[in-house]
DNA sequence: CTACGGTTTCCTGCTT
DNA sequence: CAAGCAGGAAACCGTA
């Protein structure tokens, strides 16, 4: 589908682009799309190239390439904000990303502070050994065997996550002793709320999420620390003890 | 349509 | 008193 459509041309109109149309309005499924090159103009995946030098196109597909991975509601996107570069879209504040995506916007800002840092890996379950996405992996073989570090569904894959993002968990939580995976729960509210984003569900609390973690002592995911809003990564979780992700 | 895993929601009782 | 913790029970929901 983006190959019918000029890359040069994309959203020209700002008139369309205020009407908040969503992914699909502009550039078909999301079937049809995010093949890792550019077969038309014979750019370089996205995820090849560090945020600050992408071009509008590689902004576009990112974008595109969250909406589907992460199932963000690409409704609540304003696209015409997202009309810009690489090097513009890094220099966008916390703030000017909750204007330009609304809800959406934290999970954006948070998948590009993730990308900045670490780069765009993934993970293949059988050795969890970070895997740095290079051109030439085809998107089915892409979808059908690995994850991105962020798109794990499960809540516990993202709590650790969000613990191996120091730079982007903006204090949620913190380590409390890393070499054991204890780590505690900071702002319960916000992580809620987080999770809550995550799986577009607004009445998320940090008693219902707490809920679903006391589960995860039953499966040896987690193990019990006694002390408030405090927990231990188990035998049975993996993938919290490298460093950087 | 069924099974099932992983929550989500609610609740009662207890602890900090 | 408010916020957490413990689990049981049952509803829910996406996927196989």
């Amino acid at each position: 589908m983006l190959d019918s459509v000029s890359h040069n041309t994309f959203v020209p109109n700002p008139m369309i682009c205020e009407s908040l149309m969503s992914w699909s309005e502009l550039f078909g499924t999301p079937e049809d799309s995010y093949m890792p090159v550019d077969h038309q103009t014979g750019d370089s995946s996205w995820t090849s190239i560090h945020p600050q030098y992408w071009s509008r196109n590689h902004v576009c597909e990112w974008l595109q390439f969250c909406c589907d991975q992460y199932k963000l509601d690409a409704n609540c996107i304003s696209f015409s904000h997202f009309n810009i570069d690489g090097q513009q879209l890094c220099n966008m504040s916390h703030e000017e990303f909750l204007n330009a995506a609304g809800i959406c916007g934290e999970y954006l800002f948070f998948i590009l502070q993730n990308i900045k840092a670490h780069g765009q890996y993934l993970f293949f379950p059988d050795d969890d050994k970070p895997y740095l996405r290079t051109e030439g992996l085809k998107s089915q073989e892409f979808q059908s065997h690995s994850r991105t570090s962020l798109q794990s569904s499960h809540l516990w894959e993202f709590v650790r996550d969000l613990l191996l993002s120091p730079e982007e968990n903006c204090g949620i939580l913190e380590w409390e002793d890393r070499e054991q995976g204890i780590f505690r729960v900071v702002k319960s509210d916000a992580l809620a709320k987080m999770w809550g984003q995550r799986k577009k569900n607004d009445r998320m609390t940090y008693e219902k999420l707490s809920r679903a973690l006391r589960y995860y002592y039953k499966t040896g995911i987690l193990e019990r620390v006694d002390r408030r809003l405090v927990y231990k990564f188990g035998k049975n979780a993996h993938g919290w003890q490298d460093g950087k992700l």
